[in-house]
RNA sequence: CGCGGGGUGGAGCAGUCCGGUAGCUCGUUGGGCUCAUAACCCAAAGGUCGCAGGUUCAAAUCCUGCCCCCGCAACCA
């Protein structure tokens, strides 16, 4: 059989793990399950990504070694990818000396194709992004467009990859091999950044200490996306004397190499990678398969910053599989999905504990009732569910080739209903009644056993502690590893059958969303002392009275308006207010505003603004504070 | 012209690549069943597939233009 090599990112070690990484890393699990029950000899790799100067400064502040950092957040991940069951069959570190090895033989294969060459790197670079840009490309006052932080300038001698030299080559690849990049769509986008050219690529930053020194460049050292990238290699022995791992999974033309991405990093995969592997002389992967992103909940859109699920408390309560479940069936792979905790019980409670749950439930009674604890004691291969079990399992297979997990569940699902409606048309609880334990209760019954056991076989990439659950329900000893299951005829006759077991108790949705409401807003941001402050400290700030003389949008804003107001001075002031969204200039021209007085001027976008108006906030709109009656401009406000 | 996602029955979504009777889940209404986790089954109501053109025997699907919503980012001083 011919191996399978599937990767998960490795994940920067700047935060814990978040809805984003963890989704990626179930789908490539789902993935590797599935490959290995086809029978396919499977090696899944993640890991995470250590080096950088984000990694530095963070460190830095924390007062800690980068490596201390590292260890404590690699740790995090690996935790929350123990207890999702994730068959991981190695964890990548970039600090790792294995991981140094590979990425030296890499540069130096690079290095002897003439690829690499010293020249003068400068401009304003973003920390964040670890990333020069051009003056054009900033916000004001060099800040990044991005990020809107500040930029510092630099200038320093790197070393830069001839990646324009590979443009040519990467687009005959595209176009030579439709697989390589996937979906389509993605596909497109990436041949339409190839043709509008590429530049060469800087692959070293001087002034970085925490990374791996680029050899022979003395005080360069290795740019992160060069160093990361090649994990997918280093992690199987590149490089390295013991490199059976790397022949077998990565340089045999009969293997499957696949990169699972979030768009985000498509480009990095899609385009720098397969340039740096080109020019090594390496095989390149067979496909960069590529998923969309989870979107927050859209109601809790108001809260600000808190756009970040993670799913432990879902974790924690219901345990991993339901989790794996969700995430698998939720979103339609390659497309963005939205996550909400309603959505979750829904699907609980309506797939697993109505669908599967109970229908398992239902057979296991029925059966242990008339066949004395054990299974059916006669079998059958010719009623109404075989078909249907056929058409669903093709379907299943086709979806899960395709990463189509949305389909595939849905597939089984479908298989589940029709059980259960062939469960209604025989009604075999009234068989055992009137005919007590015959020979066709005994078939409709093992029918219904073998459905659900068919189902059970298919999840086990999905949920594999629950679905070898559901398989002991129905009779099955020993929990298959072949895809050979799922034909018909697998459920054991006169089998003891156990108890049915509860896996799926639904959820009382009301009670669980209240519960966890309160628990989602993280409460720590502010100070703890109740609050309060002196009365001197409130006197610190002069408020005053101003009248708005003119008024008129900030370009290329949407919320911003520039003001000019009279506050009692010999000139009026310039102020930018965040208002134009519930306001128009004409409106706000003549009325009387509070301004606050002595605050430290601040330019936004491109504006100096001295002093801010005050208003009400409901719901996000500005509403504009004003004396009841007309004062003077410059009027003290307290 | 910042980046991106989307507009399909009341809600949430598939389907759009490869045109051919518009589908799923939830909800609603009525009925059935009583084995099962108040679960299960059947039926019904409910859609100009954002708008306008075009291509075609045929368009949710392809082409052109437009409108609207949302997320990120960017500014809320």
């Amino acid at each position: 059989m011919k191996p399978f090599y599937v990767t998960t990112p490795i994940y920067y070690v700047n935060g814990l793990p978040h809805i984003g990484h963890t989704y990626t890393t179930i789908v490539c699990d789902a993935i590797a399950r599935y490959r290995r029950l086809e029978g396919r000899p499977v090696r899944f790799l993640t890991g995470t990504d250590e080096h950088g100067q984000k990694i530095e400064r963070a460190a830095a502040e924390e007062g800690i070694e980068p490596q201390a950092l590292a260890d404590r957040i690699a740790a995090s991940f690996a935790g929350l990818w123990t207890r999702l069951g994730i068959s991981n069959d190695d964890f990548i570190r970039t600090t790792e000396a294995r991981h140094e090895t590979g990425v030296r033989e890499i540069i130096r294969r690079i290095e002897a194709a003439g690829d690499l060459y010293v020249g003068k790197h400068e401009g304003w670079y973003c920390v964040a992004c670890e990333t020069f840009y051009t003056e054009k490309e900033l916000g004001p006052e060099h800040t990044c467009p991005d990020h809107g932080t500040p930029t510092e300038w630099r200038s320093e001698e790197n070393v830069f990859f001839r990646l324009s030299k590979y443009q040519d080559r990467l687009l005959a690849w595209y176009r030579d091999h439709p697989e390589a990049v996937r979906p389509e769509t993605r596909r497109n986008e990436v041949v339409s950044f190839v043709e509008g050219g590429l530049r060469d690529l800087s692959v070293s930053r001087a002034d970085l200490a925490w990374g791996i020194p680029f050899p022979e460049r003395q005080g360069q050292t290795i740019y992160v996306w060069l160093d990361a990238l090649t994990n997918y290699i280093s992690a199987l022995g590149f490089g390295r004397e013991d490199d059976a791992l790397y022949r077998r999974f990565w340089d045999a033309p009969e293997a499957t190499r696949l990169h699972l991405v979030g768009k985000d990093i498509l480009r990095f995969h899609a385009v720098y990678w397969p340039a740096f592997l080109m020019s090594a002389g390496l095989p390149l992967p067979t496909t960069v398969w590529v998923h969309g992103w989870w979107l927050r909940d859209a109601r809790k859109v108001s809260k600000s910053g808190g756009n970040i699920v993670r799913l432990d408390h879902l974790v924690e309560r219901f345990g991993a599989d339901p989790v794996r479940y969700f995430l698998l069936r939720e979103m339609a792979f390659g497309q963005d999905a939205q996550y909400s905790d309603e959505a979750f019980v829904e699907r609980f409670n309506g797939e697993l504990a109505n669908g599967l749950g109970n229908t398992l439930s239902r057979v296991a009674t029925l059966s242990r009732k008339a066949f004395d604890g054990k299974t059916p004691p006669v079998a059958c291969d010719e009623n109404p569910l075989v078909a249907s079990a056929a058409s669903a399992v093709e379907e299943y297979r086709r979806s899960m080739e395709t990463l189509a997990f949305h389909g595939a569940l849905a597939a089984l699902w479908r298989l589940l209903a029709d059980a259960n409606q062939y469960l209604v048309e025989r009604e075999p609880w009234k068989m055992v009644r009137e005919e007590g334990a015959s020979e066709e209760l005994s078939r409709v019954l093992w029918n219904g056993l073998e459905a659900v056991r068919i189902v059970g076989t298919a999840l086990l990439p999905v949920m594999p502690e629950l679905a070898a659950e559901v398989l002991r329900g129905v009779g099955i000893a020993e929990i298959p590893e072949s895809l050979d299951a799922l034909a018909w005829g697998g459920t054991p006759t006169d089998a003891p059958l156990p108890d049915p077991p509860g896996l799926f108790p639904r959820i009382d949705k009301d009670a669980y969303l209240a519960d966890i409401a309160p628990g989602d807003a993280p409460a720590d941001t502010h100070d703890e002392d109740d609050g309060m402050i002196t009365i001197d400290r409130f006197f610190e700030t002069q408020l005053k009275v101003g009248t708005i003389l003119t008024a008129e949008p900030v370009p290329k804003t949407d919320k911003l308006l520039k003001l000019t107001v009279d506050v009692g001075e010999p000139e009026p002031r310039t102020l930018v207010a965040g208002i134009a969204a519930a306001y128009t200039p004409e409106e706000v021209i003549g009325r009387q505003v509070a301004v606050v007085a002595n605050l430290q001027p601040a330019t936004i976008r491109g504006v100096q603004s001295q002093g801010m108006v005050l208003a009400a906030s409901v719901d996000g709109k500005p509403v504009l504070l004003h004396p009841g009656t007309e004062v003077p401009p410059g009027t003290t406000v307290r």
